[in-house]
DNA sequence: TTATATACAAACAAGTCTGTCTGTTTTTTT
DNA sequence: AAAAAAACAGACAGACTTGTTTGTATATAA
């Protein structure tokens, strides 16, 4: 367009003011795979909504479960690095489990209570879809790590883990982080 | 049709050889929504597997999402009255609680694997089915309620509960029981 | 500047979905 | 046996789905 490319003229590199199509899918799927779901989020609506042509949308990804795998993977690795640094803080290994919950509940309020991507999208699919299952499989198995490298007690591990995951579903459940705050007194009380 | 004819002629009512259209569609209803997911299965699969047109099909059922609530509706009944079958030869509190694991396992060798229907169908609808998330959320509550009638103290009940409630979901991600062990032996330890 | 790669719009295929409607047949009740 | 209720088959509407294709325009690199 006329103006677009006066302005790129004037202010410099596209990649600086645009990003890319693939990008753009990748932040729209994002956002709708996680407050819409993945079967109710259609190809049609993710281009549309990120400005780009189907065409572009197929050169990039090879069908709709390509893109859920790609974004799967980014979103477990921004996830991972958000509760890196929230728990960072903290000082002993105590404080930084129970700071782990804190964690649930600022992603509750920030994401509306959505719940976890990978929990939702297991509910969704078939089990012909193995490529996006392993993905869930192998983002939980990290989790359950997370809490092993921070807990010498292998059972007192899988314990939190357990206890950390029904916080995430409850709390999606009721909309509520008040099960949140009990599950933080009960890991309190155990560690 | 001809032979069906002469079967009830011969053996009496139709209703003792045959169930209603009605409840051939909250049969296959319940096993399709378990098996493939509630948006997985349309109608026409539904009235096709249980021999029923779909004029009929709708004389029943207003929409989708009301055979939804109907269905959840029996599950919360039948699966209730399994669990409280199965937990009902144990002597004291404490086997009972723990007897409610091993229903998680049995549940899961015999649906194979499938989870928590209330669960599943919580992560594939949206805010407006209103309808739909309450009877889930009712779901819950009654077993929150069941732990809570078993446990006078209130954050322990809480404590089971939400290890029961992982149970389920991580046994269903990873296909296997082993996790519900590992639950079982935590759950034995509190209590 | 020319060549190559990328992105575009928009039509199209082939199928899915929920829900409605018509007209016929079967079952139950009076 | 006649009247009313329920179930039937199947066409239809209208909107949706994923994925393909054609031809054009734009951006980047040689």
């Amino acid at each position: 367009m006329f103006v677009y490319n006066i302005f790129i003229h004037i202010f410099g590199k596209k990649k600086e003011i645009m990003s890319s199509p693939r990008e753009r899918i990748l932040e729209r799927a994002s956002i709708l795979f996680h407050h819409q779901g993945y079967n109710s989020t259609g190809i049609n609506q993710i281009i549309s909504e990120a400005n780009v042509a189907k065409a572009s949308f197929y050169q990039h990804f090879k069908t709709k479960d390509d893109l859920c795998v790609t974004f799967l993977n980014r979103r477990h690795e921004s996830w991972f690095n958000a509760l890196s640094e929230f728990t960072s803080t903290s000082e002993n290994t105590q404080e930084k489990i129970v700071a782990a919950f804190d964690f649930i509940m600022h992603m509750n309020e920030k994401e509306n209570f959505r719940g976890c991507s990978f929990l939702n999208i297991m509910s969704e699919i078939s089990k012909e879809q193995e490529n996006i299952l392993s993905v869930i499989q192998s983002h939980k198995n990290d989790l359950r790590v997370f809490f092993s490298q921070l807990i010498e007690d292998e059972l007192l591990a899988t314990h939190i883990y357990l206890l950390f995951e029904s916080s995430i579903i409850e709390s999606q459940l009721f909309g509520s982080n008040e099960i949140v705050h009990k599950s933080k007194a009960i890991v309190k009380s155990i560690i």
